[in-house]
DNA sequence: AGCTGATCATAT
DNA sequence: ATATGATCAGCT
C-alpha cells in the first residue's frame, strides 16, 4: 500500500495525524519492511520510510518531497523533552556561485513550505520503539526569515569572496555550514582566496537545534486567554 | 553534555 | 560527482 500522492495540504495533514504516535516498527509493517536495529548503516531510514508512508514522489530530484503541493518534508529527531537532537540538513551550499542572492537561493526556496515531522530519537530507545509526534506544516516567519537571511548573506559573502576556509560550523546564529560528503577524501571545485579556483570539501546549509526548536514552540504556545 | 567535523547509504 | 535522506562520535 503505497499510497498516492496527496493532492492538498489537508490531505497530507490527515495522513500525518494517523501516525502520530506509532512507533517506526508499526509504519515499516505497513509496507512490509523491518526497521534496522541501528541506523548507523542505516542513517536516512526514517526520513525514508516517512516519505513511502505518506506519499512523497520526488525520489531523488531536486524538487519538492511532495510536488503537486511544494511541501518539503524534514523528520526531526527530539529528545525526552521535545528538543531536537540534531541539527537539520537543508541544502548543498553552492561553492562556485558569485553572484547569487537570498531570493533565489536553494536554502530560502527549500524552507518555504516545510513538513516537520518530531521522531523520538535518544538512543536509547531502540528504533524499532521510536515514535512519531504531531507533525507540523511550516511556512517561515517574517522574523525567522529575516534571521536565516542574514546568516546566509554573511556566510555566502565569504564563499564569494574565496573565503571558504575560514568558515566553520561556529558561524551563523540559526543557519551554519558544515561538511558534507561521504567522508574526509571527497572534494569539489570553489572560489579560491585570490579568485581561482580551488578543491576543498563539500559542504551543506544546516539549520542549528535553536532554529528548529522555536519551530516545534511556536505551535505548542498556547493562545493568549 | 553539546557541538563540530566526519561519516553512512542510495539514486541519478 | 552530486543529489537525496540524515546520524555518528570525538573534542571542547
Amino acid at each position: 500500500m503505497s499510497p498516492i500522492a496527496p493532492q492538498s495540504e489537508a490531505e497530507l495533514m490527515q495522513r500525518v495525524e494517523q501516525i502520530a504516535g506509532m512507533d517506526l516498527a508499526m509504519l515499516a509493517s505497513r509496507l512490509g519492511l523491518t526497521p534496522p536495529d541501528t541506523l548507523l548503516h542505516h542513517k536516512g531510514w526514517a526520513g525514508q520510510l516517512l516519505e513511502k508512508i505518506l506519499g512523497a514522489d520526488a525520489g531523488s530530484l531536486a524538487e519538492p518531497d511532495f510536488r503537486q503541493i511544494g511541501v518539503e518534508m524534514k523528520t526531526l529527531p527530539i529528545n525526552r523533552n521535545g528538543q531536537p537532537i540534531e541539527a537539520t540538513y537543508v541544502c548543498t551550499v553552492p561553492l562556485q556561485t558569485l553572484g547569487e542572492n537570498w531570493a533565489s537561493s536553494w536554502v530560502r526556496n527549500k524552507l518555504k513550505r516545510v513538513l516537520w515531522v518530531p521522531i523520538e530519537g535518544d538512543r536509547d530507545i531502540p528504533v524499532h520503539n521510536r515514535r512519531i509526534g504531531q507533525g507540523i506544516l511550516w511556512s517561515p516567519s517574517s522574523q525567522q526569515e529575516e534571521a536565516l537571511r542574514q546568516d546566509w548573506e554573511e556566510l555566502m559573502d565569504m564563499v564569494c569572496l574565496g573565503d571558504i576556509e575560514k568558515i566553520t560550523a561556529k558561524q551563523g546564529a540559526y543557519l551554519q555550514i558544515r561538511p558534507k560528503a561521504a567522508d574526509s577524501t571527497v572534494k569539489t571545485q570553489a572560489v579560491g582566496s585570490s579568485g581561482g579556483k580551488i578543491l576543498t570539501h563539500p559542504r551543506g546549509f544546516y539549520l542549528r537545534t535553536r532554529f528548529t526548536a522555536e519551530v516545534l514552540d511556536s505551535v505548542h504556545r498556547q493562545p493568549p486567554d
